[in-house]
DNA sequence: ACGCTTTGTGCAAACGTTTGATAAAAAGTA
DNA sequence: TACTTTTTATCAAACGTTTGCACAAAGCGT
């Protein structure tokens, strides 16, 4: 219905300014191999009629695509959301595009959208907790990958590292007086939730406390809510959630049984997400997922800054105490 | 240093199954002018190999990209992540990818990533209300063009009318005994804001109600605690905020502030997008973000279903009464 | 004046598709 | 059998860039 007007291309520009179109391709590739009065000149003329090159075009000739593509279980979580911002803030200087998939926690659907993507992508930041190691060796074959928050040998990474976090949180409760503690996880297969629970299981060893690990959760709001019930059943005087979102939950399901956080039991998060908005306040490990992202994307941008020197960056969490924790009753 | 093994190519195909390159096009694009015998062989030969067509290549000569782009103005929020996500589920059935931008509420950057990713995509999901309805008609004029919560004449679009729920809330609470009623803006150019501001100015004048206008805020967080003061000052005993964040700021503030909700003072949201998470549960205005996005994808996938019938679309929001309302004091 | 390097520009091929025109083969008709 | 119609597959041009190579002009030392 609206006629569009077809965008102005190398040729107009060429024929405009009375050169050749070899030349005004040059001017924005390898100036440096022209006369600086005809970069000059076909910069204006190029300005002028508002060109700008149809990076499809030119991702077809180079080989190298102008998205980077961004794959992610569930964008609906606050921790992504804030990768995906700071990520994107980074690509956005240098003129590079993101190309955003949600794969709803499905395995299938991680696999299907990393081929699709892959194809049309410079890189892959791979938030993908289900796929197979081996898938993903194979997707990295095909084009640069970094992963997020999982390890897989030879495959590029970064991770958050809640250890040192986790231990001090630990111990800062153990002073608390709480020896009973109970670890409510996220998703089954993922790493980070691996990653969790052995932290949690060696640092609690070490301060002298006893950890029971509640069964496995998908880690949403209602999955929170859900739990409480075991929770209270444990015994335990305070609980790791695997993420804020589920402590989140927690909070309001013990609420529902009548028990006060911090006075009757302790609740600490992982990400620091939304830490604020509850009430109260959550501790919780901050996670800096913008950190995170911000690095995948240097990573994948610079053509190789040190990515092959270590595989696999951690950043280091650290921990934040809020009204959620508080001593052990009686 | 991981040698990227070359993709397989039409050429590929072609050559191992004995038949011209146009022939193995066709088999994809315009299957019915070729012999089913054919379209079968070509097809097994294919998919054994592995091959996918290059999108750029694809997209270079048939002038219509793989991609939409959708840009936002900060995709931290709620409302943007859940339209998002269900702009994508919806889109990746038909296998076009989502390019997201996050402009960082800068009307700059809208512009600037607009220019950008017009000349990518097969057209643009565009929520962007700091730029300049002259702009947005430039882009449109360029490339389809369905806008989220603003309307442009002459550009598709679909908004959430929230007249008739804030009119039902406003009726409801002066049925409760509120009389005074105060309303926490948003960012002042935004036409969501506008619609808000204005639904809430006659209905309340219906409801034979006063309300008093707060001065204006960009709807974070920390805004919301910042302007308990001013909220209290005002004398309202209830208060509608722009946002469900900015609610929640704002229940957060009030406590400080030694407060009571719903008990002192009532609050009312918008979106319901974090409704649950706080507490007391937001009393709010249900905006349906999932289906605004779906169906701004369906709008721009649709060649042109009822296009231009009607260019704009409003989705009605309902109300959701939880704990942040009650009884006016005393 | 001569060769020799340096500098600046143009030619044309290539990237991997799609698609209108066209030829070849198959099928139908008399 | 010869002619027409229909079906099926190929040819080659085009999309808008980038880039190796060739080449002309200019600078320079002898």
């Amino acid at each position: 219905m609206t006629d569009r007007t077809a965008p102005t291309k190398l040729k107009d520009v060429a024929l405009a300014a009375g050169v050749s179109i070899s030349t005004v391709s040059r001017v924005f590739t390898n100036p440096e191999r022209l006369s600086p009065a005809t970069v000059q000149h076909v910069r204006e003329v190029a300005s002028r009629l508002r060109f700008s090159p149809n990076l499809m075009a030119r991702a077809l000739i180079t080989g190298v695509a102008a998205n980077v593509g961004l794959i992610v279980p569930d964008i609906t979580n606050p921790y992504m959301t804030t990768l995906l911002k700071a990520a994107q803030g980074r690509s956005r200087s240098s003129g590079v595009g993101v190309l955003v998939a949600d794969t709803d926690d499905s395995a299938e659907i991680e696999r299907q959208v990393a081929d699709q993507l892959a194809r049309q992508s410079r890189g892959l930041i791979l938030c993908a907790p289900r796929m197979s190691s081996a898938h993903i060796r194979e997707v990295a074959e095909l084009i640069p990958v970094v992963l997020i928050n999982r390890v897989v040998k030879g495959v590029p990474s970064v991770v958050t590292d809640s250890e040192p976090a986790l231990g001090e949180i630990v111990e800062r409760l153990s002073g608390l007086g709480h020896h009973r503690l109970a670890y409510l996880p996220g998703p089954s297969g993922s790493w980070a939730n691996r990653q969790r629970l052995k932290a949690l299981t060696e640092r609690s060893a070490a301060a002298g406390s006893e950890l029971v690990v509640l069964p496995d959760t998908v880690a949403t709001y209602p999955d929170g809510i859900a739990a409480a019930d075991a929770v209270v059943r444990s015994e335990a005087t305070a609980v790791f959630a695997f993420d804020d979102v589920l402590a989140s939950g927690l909070i309001e399901g013990l609420r529902r049984q009548g028990r006060r956080v911090p006075d009757d039991i302790s609740v600490v998060g992982h990400d620091d997400v939304l830490a604020e908005l509850v009430q109260p306040g959550l501790t919780t490990v901050a996670g800096h997922s913008d950190r995170v992202g911000r690095l995948a994307m240097e990573r994948l941008l610079d053509p190789d800054g040190e990515q092959d020197r270590e595989v696999s960056i951690a950043i280091r969490a650290t921990a934040v105490y809020r009204g959620s924790t508080g001593p052990a009753p009686r």
